[in-house]
DNA sequence: TTTTTACTTTAAAATCATTCTAAACTGCTT
DNA sequence: AAGCAGTTTAGAATGATTTTAAAGTAAAAA
């Protein structure tokens, strides 16, 4: 089992739950899944976990970055007054969003839309921390 | 009440609710919020609202473009493996995402950063429909 | 190796945002 | 003025996530 060492360079101490979670997510494959999508993998595989124990893995997980959390994936609906087409600045500490003008950025070099789809719109948003 | 009118003309019927909402949210000042929020700019100015026809009135305006949801992947938390910086896809039909490596794209011509933040990175998601 | 300590796991309850329900209400048309 | 379809509302329901507090376990200390 080299994900326990993987986890204990992480400095997350490596219990039998969180191998059992870096077996299935740590083999180089990349994939998008929520809690639920692991537990039921879980579950699928003979084995069981609570379902607070797969977040509180996941959290661990994310705050030493095994994995990454989608920054849309809020818990909160925001709506904006403005209609236009535009982007953000998002203050990490706060939440609070800041608009960007539409012409105020501009993203080239896309990448090739998959076959049978086409583009209704690009979102960007970047994110801030305080410096210093 | 001009806003009367801007309702009518947005197909909605306009009803007190929905044009003391439109009293607050549409007067060409841009902002972000949530609907709990909003009911309490309505409480504190003395009037008062069911958080549900906050959440009602919200879903019409969005439907009818006076204002914008900001794009989420719904309600439930998405992780990725992929800890790499990179984009995304997102299938707006089936919530789906794809992973866009970060060479295949970029942003150009950034907005000026606010004073005493820096940047900590920038999500770009591409919404996808299928076309024809 | 045993004991101790701090961290983890768990089921169940709690919380939070949002939606649903069903009854009362209200704009609009006739 | 009357009727109807669309709205509002309180409160219940839902679904994701977090908290609680008790039992369990890895790692450190003895």
């Amino acid at each position: 089992m080299e994900n326990k060492i993987k986890l204990r360079n992480a400095g997350l101490r490596p219990t039998k739950q969180r191998i059992i979670i870096a077996d299935i997510l740590l083999n180089g494959l990349d994939r998008h899944f929520t809690a639920e999508h692991l537990q039921n993998e879980i579950n699928a595989s003979g084995k069981q976990m609570s379902i607070a124990t797969v977040y509180n893995c996941l959290k661990k997980f994310k705050n030493v970055g095994l994995i990454k959390q989608l920054e849309s994936s809020k818990d909160t609906s925001i709506f904006d007054t403005n209609t236009n087409h535009h982007h953000h600045f998002l203050n990490e500490d706060t939440g609070e969003l800041i608009d960007i003008n539409n012409d105020e950025i501009s993203v080239v070099k896309l990448p090739e839309i998959p076959d049978g789809f086409e583009s209704s719109g690009i979102d960007v948003i970047i994110k801030l921390k305080k410096n210093n």
